[in-house]
DNA sequence: CGTAAGTTTGATGTAGGTCAACGGCCGTGG
DNA sequence: CCACGGCCGTTGACCTACATCAAACTTACG
């Protein structure tokens, strides 16, 4: 499984159909200006992976760290076991996105990765990254500016936990996920939540009967039509309204 | 100011006195395994300011990023305006403590940084910080680890602002700076508290009045002593079990 | 068609927010 | 020297957004 990452930049056999050339992805996770030679140099120290069944783990926190992962297909989320047992997620990940940053640190992951549904995964290891950072300087400078992007999302998100009411998370989770939809090119209005009521309220810092009434409430205004975890948003404006303190 | 980063190693002119090899604090933001000659190409780039008074900006959200910072004396916060105006504040940072990474992301910092009291920063430029980092992997290696060390901070405190009472947010809060004086060698437990109340509740997600009555609650069951911003702790050991779900 | 898991809805409780008053500390100015 | 006002922190009375408890409902699957 493991392929040497040699200077040569031959297709390699294909241990998988599967690459970076071809991935629908591939402009999210690597906007790179790099040229097909050097593509074919990161190609080949990504895992393409099968897909992981839902629930299936990626990496689990306390495990040595070895690589970082993108979101091909599907969702993940990522969370911590607190001493006193009680789960607390920090994140969701849609494809063209990247997680596993946590674990360098401490050469351990501190947190579990999981799949929320069948989803498809591309292994990154790390050492085999930085030994490709050090000929590419393209590529150091966006994996900076990925690590660095991780660091902004979780201190927006620290924002939106310290200030917000629940209507305003809530608000502010959908249209994060729409934005997210969009950079995938894909509907930005209709949306499928991966994630169940409980894992929407634990990570907002709710309860699953909270989060149902919010929703109720913005279906009823005709914000949203709810239905389960399908979510479509009619009225964008007004959505947004509802994340500035100011509305209401 | 602007030194030249060439590759000799004289110990160059004193622009400053102050320096990395005599700094206090570099065993906590620069704990390497690097030799003296190394250590001076590091502290070529470095530039060592002038003393900041109380309140005065370190840098702003929205300009062009250009250095990240260390904590020499003193201490910093780091917050968001929202587009509310609202302010959110997004850490503090103690003496061998390093900020101003969001800035790589976007070109531009997202977040203001000031200090809380008189304090001094070094500030590293990071174009230089990046050449030095070709040359010497284990500084390459370090920034890695450091910012990873950003991210697993941001998720711990996330999980702390999602599922965490009043009372177990401010006993993480002590518990979080007796552990940061105790890395600078200072005393543990009898603490001064560089922001006031209001910067507390805020970074919490608290009002005042709770984070006072929490205090004054700790205070009379002899677990802290609270006099204003000088906090000294008198049970550790009940300190720690507060921050559990289980410790009422 | 029975059980279980997820979600919604209603009734009630409470942690923490809001509003208001006060007290200590400090700098300025008479 | 004291009087003053501004800032910060504390304390009390009251209120509300959200949590908790409880029950029904919906869907998936053996």
């Amino acid at each position: 499984m493991d392929t040497n990452s040699t200077t040569q930049h031959t297709p390699s056999q294909p241990t998988n159909l599967i690459n970076c050339q071809t991935c629908r992805m591939s402009n999210l996770c690597l906007p790179l200006a790099i040229d097909a030679q050097e593509l074919y140099k990161l190609d080949e120290l990504i895992r393409h992976s099968n897909p992981l069944q839902p629930r299936e783990t990626i990496f689990s926190s306390g495990t040595p760290f070895t690589s970082i992962y993108a979101v091909r297909s599907g969702s993940v989320k990522s969370f911590f076991i607190d001493p006193d047992n009680h789960e607390q997620i920090t994140g969701f990940y849609l494809p063209g996105e990247i997680f596993g940053w946590d674990g360098i640190a401490e050469d351990q992951y501190q947190t579990t990765a999981i799949a929320l549904e069948t989803s498809s995964v591309c292994e990154i290891p790390y050492d085999k990254l930085e030994q490709l950072s050090d000929t590419l300087p393209e590529i150091k400078r966006h994996v900076m500016k990925l690590i660095s992007r991780e660091i902004n999302s979780d201190q927006q998100f620290i924002a939106l936990l310290a200030g917000f009411s629940a209507q305003q998370k809530l608000a502010s989770l959908i249209l994060s996920f729409s934005d997210r939809m969009a950079r995938q090119k894909r509907s930005p209005t209709r949306l499928w939540l991966p994630m169940s009521r409980i894992e929407i309220s634990n990570y907002l810092g709710l309860t699953i009967e909270t989060v149902s009434r919010v929703f109720g409430r913005l279906h009823k205004n005709n914000i949203l039509k709810v239905n389960k975890r399908e979510v479509e948003i009619l009225d964008k404006k007004r959505l947004e309204n509802l994340t500035t303190t100011s509305g209401n």
